[in-house]
DNA sequence: TGTTAATATATCGCGCACGATATAAATTCA
DNA sequence: TGAATTTATATCGTGCGCGATATATTAACA
């Protein structure tokens, strides 16, 4: 059963180095007192204030189902605020605080700090970013199923 | 903040593939009554059965407080049998039981079926494996810190 | 040999991640 | 207009994923 070996396995290694990718974030954000997944919806929100919880999910491609509780969090620690849209109230938009602007300061240098942890392990920048645009690509195909 | 946006992360594109591909598994591995990470703990154990948990966490990269309620699920599941090593009794040692065996048969074509998946999306085998190499190559050097 | 340190697994708590389902608001259309 | 459908978010339950800590067994070594 040779296409059964984990070592053939196609998609192990994406699912094994997103997960040891989060990890290498974690330090970085640790100091900043978020999440990964916390991070990345403010990674949205610094690009494009005011979103609703729909407009987050699919930049982010987590259902709405992950987002609720995790906007709640983030409201409770007082980088968000949610209220309800005036021209549609089945929406929820998301604003950030003060204190969630106050973060993208603080958050600047975290791409870079990551970049360097990967120069230490000898991977290529061109070839990152080159498997990264390939990725993006079948994400446009996989995302509109 | 150009670094900040969302289009020019390099890492984003790592986590959202690898919850689509996830995702892609699902259907299959549902008709088995499993998960991506029972079917991983699987194909470890079709490959070398009676391994210890901590050689299980090594080749999936997963903590032993992950794999320690997974493994005793799918003991419940009578996919598994977990004892203690008669030679030093720290470890706990997973056995297939028959029927977790005898799923091999079953698992034989998720594999192909993934690929078919991909296919329809336009993504090349060849720059898959391109990149799974690279990718393992890049494990190699992450998973040793 | 007895004490200390290292190793292997387990337990606890929290935050995702998502399928299934519920609720409420807006839209459609008979 | 009013009932049926669609859309947006929320709630619930389960299974990871992992940091912190606990426990038990073995190894090291004074």
């Amino acid at each position: 059963m040779e296409q059964l070996k984990l070592e053939n396995q196609i998609c192990f290694p994406f699912y094994a180095i997103s997960r040891l990718i989060t990890r290498a974030y974690q330090p970085y954000l640790e100091k900043l007192g978020i999440t990964y997944p916390q991070y990345l919806v403010l990674l949205v929100l610094w690009e494009k204030d005011g979103l609703a919880v729909q407009d987050i999910s699919e930049k982010l491609i987590l259902n709405t189902n992950t987002l609720t509780p995790l906007l709640k969090r983030m409201e409770t620690m007082g980088l968000v605020k949610r209220q309800k849209a005036k021209e549609d109230e089945r929406k929820v938009v998301i604003h950030l605080t003060r204190e969630g602007k106050a973060l993208q300061a603080a958050a600047a240098s975290v791409p870079l700090k990551l970049l360097e942890n990967m120069g230490d392990m000898a991977v290529d920048l061109d070839e990152l970013v080159g498997m990264r645009d390939k990725i993006q690509e079948w994400i446009g195909c996989m995302g509109n199923k």
